[in-house]
DNA sequence: TAGTTGCCCATGGTATCCCATATCGAGATT
DNA sequence: AATCTCGATATGGGATACCATGGGCAACTA
């Protein structure tokens, strides 16, 4: 494994999916591969954040919560959009801690935005990860391959639909 | 602007949201994870602000009073909103004790300007955290959403406006 | 004196630690 | 190619520490 060390940029990301199991106490094992990416970015903590237009959250470790506030520090402070994005942030953010056995705990407004009952899909996006509820993943899944493929099919090139 | 070297650790800050029941007696468990950063953070003494356009409060410490009297120093000094604006937050700002429980009493005059009754939903901001009525919190999260959803919509597709 | 405020402890519920067991997968062996 | 072996991983459950919450008690106050 370490001789391959052109791959490790490759390595250093969240990729692919799998779906593991909530138990009984609301816990849920964290892919190990993903494990391993935290470890090696150094990330002790992981910071989750709701997204805005899909049942998802965005999971990865401080630097994604450092994006967001530098992207804040450039509005300016007293403007109603820096409210809103740090309301946003901030308040629709939080820390998920790895316990020992390398799980989190889901906690209820994640629950309710996501619509997770009794499992969760990991989704690999390169810098972070999204958790979803496997079915919702599913059908967001066929809909934009549906769109791809209406844009193929229906319009000219570098035209958009509808 | 100068990246300025970073004042406190990185978890160190308000983040994530729940919803606390106020006992017979007005108390209130402010969360653990808050009571930690305050902690971290140093503050001796929480300060309540009344915020200008939203039924909560802005609470933190005493750094709180810096960031408002920048935004009042934005105004006029000659016009009426600068007065307006002081007399609102600091006429209104109060302390709030933790006791050895960790709890705060909410007095009456957070109560009419914020509406709370039985509970009360505290959200991280960073760098200070805000007290809401529940149901009241909600709807200004569903408005702020869509105003950064908005926002989006003129970017690009696929672009994030991180 | 009645009401308020702060301190203490009791309780139930939840999160976390730790260990046991089941499950999976990669590589070796046949 | 099929099976076996073993380490890594996912999952379950008991024990425990922490936390939100309610109520008693004493000191203070209007």
């Amino acid at each position: 494994m370490q001789r391959r060390k052109r791959l490790w940029r490759v390595m250093d990301r969240f990729l692919s999916n799998s779906v593991n199991r909530i138990d009984a106490k609301g816990r849920v094992s964290v892919p190990a591969h993903f494990r391993s990416v935290v470890q090696k970015r150094g990330y002790t903590e992981l910071y989750a954040l709701r997204c805005l237009d899909v049942p998802a959250m965005d999971v990865g470790g401080l630097d994604l919560l450092d994006r967001y506030e530098e992207r804040i520090a450039q509005e300016d402070p007293f403007l109603q959009t820096a409210d809103d994005m740090s309301f946003f942030c901030h308040g629709d953010g939080t820390f998920l801690k790895l316990d020992q056995g390398g799980r989190i705990t889901v906690p209820d407004f994640i629950r309710e935005h996501t619509g997770i009952g009794a499992e969760v899909a990991f989704v690999g996006r390169g810098q972070f990860f999204q958790i979803w509820e496997p079915g919702r993943l599913a059908a967001y899944g066929a809909e934009a391959r549906a769109r791809l493929l209406k844009l193929r099919q229906g319009t000219k090139p570098g035209e958009r639909p509808e």
